[in-house]
DNA sequence: TTTAACACGTTTTTT
DNA sequence: ACGTGTTAAA
């Protein structure tokens, strides 16, 4: 014990020797703040606290992961493994999973995911026959969501005047209503939204005080990780549980708040010290990560935020170089001056792949760095965006396990009743959905006893449901025998999902069947490794869980060799010792929608803040002159954020109004890549990259030429834009026919065809392949 | 009911 | 630009 007690300065050690009591532990980045959390639990177990009694909320399931994994290595696995530690939702799904009867919820119940919420919703505005460009169904959602968040349940909401005023006056009055529906639904398809995994929690606490008891007692010692990111609803969990021993610990760093668009409240943090009575407070102020150069660069920039808890992180590390800055032409040069700049470091620093990592605001900010690192043969992974359980095939044999475990889960119900096309259409689902509502039913059972309701269906429809009822209940009894991967083998087989995908043939159908194999091959090893421990049974219902609950991040492993590419959201808490935060521009980050409130502006900025901590060694900026969005070609200019660094800690790459001319030989231009140049053109090494304004002229050849993707099209539709009124042409669908009319400009130019057999169609020439007959 | 053109929104971030 | 959801045609 006293070994690693060493290891530690002597900020850090003092919040690992206070065992009892409330404390705060305000941690500056890169200060060794998972250091401390470890060793004040293994610390806390040494003590004779007994790990049953220890619960620690992280902030993914990674960090808990890791943590548990080093306090393994200090006082051994087997105690360790009896420790409470994971994520908010993880933990309470768990407790609630527990406790469900009591709400009376299933133990089995489903958890929506934030598609499933909005499909639901959607449906819903539509039912009420609402107007669904009034009520759209994301913004009612995440409304919604900021309600629950809040505490205000739908009793709450109609005893509120001033909410109900205030959607009023936003011009949804019924926005209660929505709400209303949504949450009867939920419940009646046995379905928690991630939101509710913590509202339900609350719930239970305080209208059962004896439940609460329990926790209390059971959980004695609390420690919450990036608590500056906590929402209300959390914030009164770890309250409540917490009030009895008091024995409170909460670790963040205020200027690393980044999630107050999804309701956390930084004030949970700003105000710890009022909630709690003799709160001791810790400050960590060493960062042991990063160079000074980067260190100061960062501080220079979080100064701009008026709110803050006064801190100064500083370190003994080594000056280190400065942070370079560098413009780009285009958002495809941004990725190709990365690439070589990774090669080139790689290369002289002897680094590997998995020492870098790019960083950006937006997901869409990807596909630019991937061209580019794959065309160096650079390996890579993305985190992040659509998560491998979100993708549509993936959902989609989700839908189907769900739907044994919970067959009221009427989202999964909705998903699979006619995917494969069985023919039960939209009209059917209709009916039944009324049916389902007006007998107080799940939608499953109003088919199951489709035979014993008078509705209008006629008896082949009938049939074709009771066939679906059938085949999901002999799936129910397989589930009940065997494990769940063999149960989810026969659904793809069975269910004709597989020959779905094949028979399309492209590409991408090839890869939605690899994407099925590999989901086998995850609920294969999950079963094989549940088989493995003794308390769990490894059922359909436990996997399906986890995969709710999973995150990209909690995939990525240690070893692998590859540039990491995320949003700076997603890059808190990691570090590596090469990052590059690209995109620096005003409009993108801080981004368009967060620049109207000064709020919301300090937080962009905080954000800036943790993309530039990650880095241990050096830092690039990078930003562009102009840049793709929306299919566009767009004007950028330089972030704030850029100017906001102190001179002293920065170096631009280009003398800022040096304009060199590069002639414009690239994909960017000419629409095609020239793969044969290329390959010649490996790493160009020490060629610094050039920037330089475009001139009006090549502007408006990029502005034209970029939306044909490839040169056969940009001839095609060149030549087709040239057609006539009177002319012949054929078709390859539609046969020979005569244009009678030409309408639209440019790319939007429409002919009007009569068709010898296929009679008037308007087609638009860019897109349509005719050939010119007379 | 199914298929295909069309329209739309998306690009702020996620458990 | 891209995928998804909605409407029009078969």
């Amino acid at each position: 014990m006293e070994n690693y007690l060493a290891e530690l300065n002597d900020a850090q050690r003092a919040p690992v020797l206070q065992k009892d009591g409330p404390m705060i532990v305000i941690a500056g980045a890169g200060s060794g703040k998972t250091r401390v959390l470890t060793y004040r639990i293994a610390y806390l177990m040494s003590k004779g606290v007994d790990p049953f009694n220890i619960l620690s909320l992280t902030f993914t399931n990674k960090a808990a992961r890791e943590m548990k994994s080093r306090i393994s290595k200090i006082v051994g696995s087997s105690e360790a493994k009896n420790l409470w530690m994971g994520t908010f939702h993880s933990i309470f799904a768990k407790i609630l999973r527990f406790e469900a009867d009591k709400l009376g919820y299933p133990s089995n119940f489903t958890i929506y995911d934030t598609q499933d919420s909005q499909r639901l919703i959607s449906a819903i505005i539509k039912e009420l026959g609402l107007d669904k460009d009034v009520y759209k169904y994301k913004q009612v959602y995440s409304k919604i969501s900021s309600y629950k968040n809040s505490l205000i349940t739908v009793k709450a909401y109609f005893q509120n005047g001033e909410l109900q005023e205030a959607d009023a006056m936003a011009k949804r009055p019924r926005l209660g209503e929505i709400y209303q529906h949504y949450v009867d639904r939920c419940f009646k398809a046995g379905a928690m939204d991630f939101d509710d995994l913590l509202l339900k929690t609350n719930e239970l606490i305080t209208r059962f005080p004896e439940v609460l008891a329990k926790y209390q007692n059971r959980f004695r010692y609390i420690l919450v990780d990036e608590y500056q990111d906590t929402n209300h609803s959390q914030y009164l969990i770890v309250r409540a549980l917490s009030d009895k021993f008091q024995n409170i610990c909460v670790v963040g760093d205020d200027a690393q708040s980044i999630y107050a668009f999804r309701g956390a409240n930084i004030n949970n943090i700003l105000n710890f010290q009022r909630d709690y009575d003799n709160v001791e407070m810790y400050r960590l102020e060493q960062n042991y990560r990063s160079t000074k150069n980067i260190v100061e660069a960062a501080n220079s920039i979080i100064d701009k935020n008026k709110t803050k808890l006064e801190k100064v992180v500083w370190t003994a590390n080594d000056e280190g170089p400065k942070i370079i800055v560098n413009r780009l032409l285009t958002d495809g040069e941004e990725g190709r001056y990365v690439a070589s700049s990774i090669f080139e470091n790689r290369m002289e620093h002897q680094m590997k792949n998995g020492d870098f990592a790019i960083l950006y605001r937006t997901n869409a900010q990807s596909r630019a760095m991937e061209d580019a690192l794959r065309k160096r043969d650079i390996p890579y992974r993305i985190f992040g965006g659509l998560s491998f359980y979100q993708r549509k095939e993936i959902k989609d044999v989700l839908s189907y396990l769900r739907l044994l475990v919970n067959p009221k889960d009427e989202e999964a119900l909705k998903r699979v009743i006619n995917y494969p096309a069985r023919g039960i259409g939209a009209t059917t689902m209709d009916k039944l959905v009324l049916a389902a509502n007006h007998y107080k039913r799940s939608i499953f059972e109003v088919i199951d006893n489709i035979s014993k309701i008078d509705l209008k269906i006629n008896s082949g429809t009938r049939n074709k449901l009771t066939n679906f009822a059938n085949m999901i209940k002999s799936f129910q009894v397989m589930a009940q025998k065997e494990d769940a991967f063999s149960v989810a083998e026969a659904i793809a087989k069975k269910t004709g999902l597989i020959q779905e995908l094949k028979k399309d043939g492209t590409p991408e159908g090839i890869a939605r069947i690899e994407n099925i194999e590999e989901l086998l091959n995850g609920i294969k090893d999950f079963v094989e490794e549940q088989k493995e421990l003794a308390d769990a049974e490894g059922s359909l219902a436990e996997f399906l869980e986890d995969v709710a609950l999973a995150t990209d991040m909690d995939k990525a492993t240690e070893d692998e060799d590859r540039v990491a590419l995320m949003t700076i959201h997603l890059a808190k808490g990691l570090e590596y010792p090469y990052v590059y935060i690209v995109g620096l521009e005003e409009d993108l980050f801080p981004s368009g929608m967060s620049m109207n409130t000064r709020s919301e502006l300090e937080e962009e900025r905080r954000l800036f803040y943790v993309a530039l901590t990650r880095a241990e060694k050096k830092a690039y900026l990078t930003y562009t002159q102009s840049r793709y969005r929306w299919g566009k070609l767009i004007d950028a200019e330089p972030s704030r954020f850029i100017e906001e660094i102190d001179d002293q800690y920065k170096e631009y790459m280009i003398p800022q109004d040096d304009y060199k001319y590069k002639p414009l030989i690239d994909s960017d231009v000419f629409g095609e890549v020239d793969k044969s140049r290329l390959r010649q053109t490996k790493p160009k090494k020490g060629t610094p990259p050039l920037a330089h304004k475009p001139s009006e002229e090549q502007l408006r050849k990029l502005r034209k030429l970029r939306p044909e993707s490839s040169a056969n099209s940009a001839k095609a539709s060149s030549e087709a834009l040239k057609l006539e009124t009177g002319q012949m042409v054929e078709h390859m669908r539609f046969g020979k026919g005569t244009i009678i009319g030409i309408e639209g400009v440019g790319q939007d130019k429409k002919a009007e065809i009569d068709f010898e057999n296929g009679g008037l169609k308007k087609l638009l020439l860019r897109f349509a392949k005719l050939k010119l007959l007379s």
